[in-house]
DNA sequence: CGTTATATTGAAGTGCGTCAAAAAGTGTGG
DNA sequence: CCACACTTTTTGACGCACTTCAATATAACG
């Protein structure tokens, strides 16, 4: 069941067997989510987080205009609300953008973690920090990158992710929104991100259509994008 | 010393006389940094981290262009690059804008301090995940919100922060920082962060000149720029 | 097969960028 | 005190990336 969070974990550091047994003992109540519910409402109290087991969740904020922006979108094996543990509520909404599965961790077991569990402490800590890390690089792409280039920073960062977790096929994956979400992901409009992403498929570097991402020419993709994978922390670091 | 940082904790959760002994024997080898000297280099190893006892520094990324995009400013108190303990290097580099004032908590010592001080940890682990609930906040400012809304909001959330450290004067405060940095943090250029700040001054919201904030009417900043301070957790909630 | 969601295109408007120059402020040395 | 260099702020003119509004096309679906 959590074996894509281990997958992410162990690629960063070992995990012993009785810190994986504590990790399994720590996650409970597998419940299946569909579509578009909104999971989390910003304010609400928690006294667990979710671990997504497969699907595609975000965490988004909007303003008074109707304009959304989401700030971050999670992937099978993502603690995704882990942060709320130590928040103890959220500044902004959760929801489900694809039919998921997810699975719970309780507060009071993450607490008892902290005290017992102090290698696996900072390990979870790590994975807020690289959320975080996300952040910062979407900052650079809404505040910089042009509209062509934050479509193809967008589409890099996940072919990343994805495949950390074993979800790509060569380079190609499974992406399911439409083109109004992955605009505010980016910041831009529909019509906007219907042109950009059109010019990417023109240019012959990537295609997104039905919910998949066919990337043609990934060099290009990344050289358009200025990707540099640095922010996604992969190399092996033991903390 | 560590005052700030300590006002800023306990406001959030009771810090025990022994845990601030903790923190004040984990602080150590203060030191004067001048304004815009760059402080951690992207991709450096780390084995300390960065608390800022007085000045302004910031965490940046810049495009190949020469685009910058300051993704955090940082205000005494804070403890600047904390979530370098578990990322041992970090993504982005950090300068100082104004001279500054710093000191150093070696990763050793907060490698020791997860093991003794589960309570402890969980706020440090709190304070880099408030951190990333400003990069989302201003992920929605650099999206969704116009110019001068952004330029209104950097003012409010600056207004907060420092409020929280002592650092303000009625509503007035020192930014000793310049147009184009200013720019660099909201994602517009200097021309047109003048402009807006112009928009904001003629409404009479606010003025800033010559390295200070002086607010005017503070409730029309606070709905220009539609601030909503939750994302500040500055709310008591034990952890 | 009709209904609704999504994608796509066109035309026109605008917020912000770019380029260039002037004005104002700041610091240094004589 | 002024002279000078340098930084920062401010303004103007113009261009363009993106938005807005509107319509059509295409796909998805019960």
């Amino acid at each position: 069941m959590i074996e894509r969070l281990l997958r992410k974990l162990a690629a960063r550091d070992d995990i012993s067997p009785e810190e994986e047994a504590t990790l399994t003992d720590l996650i409970t109540d597998v419940e299946d989510v569909p579509a578009r519910k909104t999971v989390i409402r910003k304010g609400e109290r928690l006294n667990r987080s979710i671990l997504l087991l497969d699907g595609l969740m975000c965490r988004y904020k909007d303003l008074r205009n109707g304009r959304r922006q989401i700030t971050a979108l999670h992937v099978p094996g993502d603690f995704l609300d882990l942060h709320g543990f130590t928040l103890k509520q959220l500044d902004h909404d959760v929801m489900s953008l694809a039919p998921s599965r997810v699975a719970y961790a309780s507060h009071e077991k993450l607490t008892r973690l902290t005290e017992t569990h102090p290698h696996l402490t900072r390990m979870l800590w790590f994975s807020t920090n690289l959320d975080a890390a996300m952040h910062r690089e979407w900052e650079l792409t809404l505040g910089q990158r042009n509209g062509s280039a934050r479509a193809a920073h967008l589409l890099c960062e996940l072919r990343e992710r994805l495949d950390i977790v074993g979800m790509l096929s060569g380079n190609d994956f499974d992406l399911p929104i439409n083109q109004t979400e992955m605009g505010e992901c980016i910041g831009l409009t529909v019509v906007h991100t219907n042109r950009v992403l059109r010019e990417l498929r023109e240019e012959g570097a990537a295609t997104f259509a039905k919910g998949r991402v066919i990337i043609q020419d990934l060099e290009k993709l990344k050289s358009w994008a200025e990707f540099d994978p640095s922010y996604l922390y992969l190399g092996r670091e033991p903390c």
